[in-house]
DNA sequence: GGGTCTTGGTTCAAGTTTGAAACAAACCTA
DNA sequence: TAGGTTTGTTTCAAACTTGAACCAAGACCC
């Protein structure tokens, strides 16, 4: 089979995408580094366990919604505890499990900087889209993410038969 | 100034972004690291200095063009180089100047990994996407990194005022 | 009950990123 | 043309990510 290669149209898209989600997190990362001392993913821990039924998620929980592996959530969580912003706790039915619990430190971290981060979330993202392209972004985002999502499985190279051309790799 | 928290659509137009853009990168990676044994910037460097005029470019504008810190591209390059990808030459001009220039070495692995990494793009981006969508992704992409770049001055927490709220602190 | 397979989580080493500091060459400007 | 600033790049240490290997504890099976 011969490389469907991305169409002019495509490979814009592309290439304002991939500069655009760099800048973006770039900007994100930036922020929360130094209002509330801590990356993005980090700040998200902290998000989503406060929005958890008593403010504790089992790991394997956290990763999954986040979209994260697990030990690069171990990693994470092992910081975030060390500065007291979570607590780790047994889990009483399976004894393998581990539970994150958010503390008052830091769901008091996390009130103190979200104003900011919603603010910047807003005027980065939200302040430039038309109510359209923010519904236009949620089905793109949705039908990108389902198709990675529906099995961990990706073709590896043996699936791609490759033949010989010059240039524009799209990047 | 009160903020302004997201609408319920913005939330999830914000989620289901970081959601896919999370699981997107992670799998772009994944199939490069395996078919090319470097990661997608990486790629991305060979891939621009491709398209460069004698396949070569200074650092700094290799950097800009690749929205990535200058201090990450010396690292970046400097592996590339020990790979053999590219080399380093003398910028004759600017004694400061260095410049990078893609290798037949670096040229081939980009032959060689192209058609699998623009077949995985595709099935996971365009495949899934209608034309209009494309271009909706074209346009809100390029919104979003304008406003980005058009200065450095990014708003520090001294700008934005906070005042309590209990949760949802949009991740 | 004793294998064996799976699941939940951590650990470890190697690789990458970050941001500040260091340097050196180029560019003023008086 | 000396002194001061800006620009181009690298360096360094600390933080983070990756993936494979590991260790329990549950689940299944005979």
């Amino acid at each position: 089979m011969t490389t469907r290669w991305l169409t002019p149209e495509e490979q814009r898209a592309w290439r304002a995408y991939i500069a655009s989600s760099l800048l973006l997190e770039d900007a994100i990362d930036r922020q929360l580094q130094q209002d509330a001392g801590m990356p993005h993913l980090y700040y998200s821990i902290l998000s989503v366990l406060s929005e958890s039924p008593e403010q504790r998620l089992r790991m394997t929980d956290l990763a999954e919604r986040l979209k994260i592996t697990r030990s690069r959530l171990t990693y994470a969580v092992t910081r975030l505890e060390k500065d007291g912003m979570l607590r780790r706790e047994a889990c009483r039915h399976d004894k393998r499990g581990s539970i994150a619990a958010l503390t008052e430190a830091g769901f008091a971290v996390l009130e103190r900087a979200a104003p900011g981060h919603v603010e910047t979330v807003r005027s980065f993202v939200f302040d430039r889209l038309s109510e359209e392209q923010v519904a236009q972004l949620e089905e793109i985002s949705a039908a990108i993410a389902q198709g990675l999502q529906e099995d961990g499985t990706r073709p590896t190279s043996d699936d791609v038969p490759w033949r010989r051309r010059s240039s524009t790799a799209c990047s």
